[in-house]
DNA sequence: GGAGAATATGTTACCGATTACACATGTTAT
DNA sequence: ATAACATGTGTAATCGGTAACATATTCTCC
């Protein structure tokens, strides 16, 4: 029921309250006993600061905010979401996450509702939604943006960014060095670097050796979820008349993805990696898998690590100008790719 | 760079700062023509008003503080934060995450943190780590707490809780209605009631339909965790000399267990549910698993609309008594069960 | 026509913490 | 001995928005 103000303290202590933020602050001077009479009285009190007020006082919540399309769609953002949370904890920063569940007009909402709330920077993942406009208006008020695999290009913000191509040829060249040359792709079609990339990556990677993807072998959904990647395999799948003609490896632009081709290669019977080698995308659901699957890893701790350095680097540091930083995949094996 | 107040607002408008409030928030009265040059003004000059400072004033900040042990350790957690967030979302309250990492000390410190940021209440998810004290120390500042699935008893505060003993009787007579009489547990051993539900109310179930667990045909572990699914399938396997001693049925206390479990039996060859047939619990990857399995799902929709029913009687209906609601789960059917 | 209500707007104290400034005392150096 | 500085503490303005209170004008109804 009651709560404790600084004046409170001060009072039970006989000392004024700037005497108080001084203790807590370790601001300016204050001797021994009274240092030590002010944290009595804070204790036996069970005094917590209220930091709407100092918030409001000093310009600085130390919350960041932290826009996502949706929180459990893709379990790359839970984790990306958690690495962040971690390392801001780490700086004394909170996150506060929002999710616009793809709708522009909420996106710019809760846009302006973490700018009422003073938050001291925003982190956008995953699709862009709001106007170039809208994200203008927030560095204008000189709240740093900070995007994590945004495809589209705004200026003035900084960047951490997955280097896709490089993802998926990564993929393309695991799948040469055991021997394969029929391979096959799934993933997603949209007209975003994203995408277009963890498709490029692969298809190039393998021309570049010689193996030129057919059509027939690659089939593209319209968005990162599982049975869309069943209907995928399957539409595949049912394309060739004898077994023989089936790739013998594919590579999935996500595990989700993996994970419903899966499903429909155990009903058919077909074992992973014996009749057909498989490698995913992002490393979230591979680990899970029956059974478990090599995929292109992406360096969640390093995101989130580089995303509170580019923040501070802003923020505390006084750096003006945007800043992309490149991040690259690795290869997490788990022996699901056979060698021929 | 150029933060608009109120008062700019109020120049610029030509009015007093007391009518840009009773235009914002619609309270008192303002003369057409008045509301309709202050809203130009607001308009031009891009003002968001500033919510801390309003938060100060009317000691409300619409944030509800939420504890979890980690961000994506379970699947189960993410959900269900997504539905409460979602939720909290449609009465205008956001939801603030903070991840003890399972250590107790940090948790305190982040109750703390939430409580000088004067947040409205404050959710607690998973295992329980304060002492009882502390979660008193928040009752007494008259902010409420719900506790969602949490195993300790504890007084003062709302609960969210789902019947796991329902939950793994459901399991069971599902089992029994197809016919298996020779069943299999997998589960987790920790002293706390969602636990040991899981097992009591499958064990008990199975008991008052004349089947009897045998030790031999159940394995319980420290965590749920996929790595300790597979390690328990294993073991369990490796105690029967004859593939016809296997258990035909296996429940498992949590999708994340299956998963694990799944991956040996993919590799030894076992079929899912020609071989064996499996139940999940928690619904959470069991949609995602190579076959798709039944599980016990959690209304998690229904869990984030409680919570925030729970909620808002305690701030805004009046409710000084606590309350517990305790949700069903229900079976999500898909095939992984043989009828014998 | 005038009392009382409805409408319209402004002034200012306040929420709780911070800090510039003021003031007092103690210490050091010349 | 005293100027200059270090130490210790208090008073009050401030951050930005809200709303109680004050004041003024316009309606309404008997």
């Amino acid at each position: 029921m009651s709560v404790v103000r600084i004046k409170d303290v001060a009072a039970h202590a006989g000392v004024s309250v700037a005497t108080i933020t001084r203790v807590i602050n370790e601001t300016g001077y204050v001797s021994a006993a009274t240092r030590e009479k002010v944290q009595q009285s804070i204790k036996e009190l069970g005094y917590i600061p209220n930091r709407m007020a100092s918030a409001l006082k000093n310009n600085s919540t130390r919350i960041i905010g932290n826009v996502v399309p949706a929180i459990d769609i893709n379990p790359f953002f839970t984790s990306v979401g958690a690495s962040i949370s971690h390392y801001a904890q780490e700086h004394d920063y909170r996150i506060l996450t929002m999710a616009t569940q793809g709708n522009a007009r909420v996106e710019t909402s809760l846009i302006n509702d973490l700018i009422g709330r003073m938050v001291e920077g925003i982190i956008f993942t995953g699709d862009m939604l709001s106007k170039p406009e809208n994200i203008q208006a927030v560095l204008n008020k000189g709240i740093p943006i900070i995007m994590i695999e945004r495809p589209l290009d705004v200026y003035g913000v900084d960047k951490v960014l997955i280097n896709d191509l490089e993802g998926s040829s990564l993929a393309a060249r695991r799948f040469l060095a055991s021997g394969h040359r029929r391979v096959g792709f799934i993933g997603v079609d949209r007209p975003n670097r994203v995408d277009i990339n963890r498709y490029e990556g692969f298809r190039m990677t393998m021309a570049r050796n010689g193996v030129v993807l057919r059509p027939r072998d690659h089939f593209r959904v319209e968005d990162y979820k599982a049975p869309l990647g069943y209907h995928a395999m399957k539409t595949l799948i049912g394309r060739y008349s004898h077994r023989a003609d089936i790739p013998g490896a594919f590579f999935f632009a996500s595990d989700i993805l993996a994970c419903g081709a899966l499903q429909y290669l155990y009903e058919i019977g077909l074992r992973v990696p014996d009749d057909i080698s498989v490698i995913g995308y992002d490393n979230t659901l591979s680990a899970m898998t029956a059974p478990p699957l090599s995929s292109i890893a992406f360096p969640i701790e390093e995101i989130g690590k580089t995303v509170m350095r580019l923040f501070l680097e802003r923020r505390e540091g006084g750096r003006t100008y945007a800043q992309s930083v490149e991040l690259s995949p690795f290869f997490a094996d788990r022996g699901s790719v056979r060698s021929l």
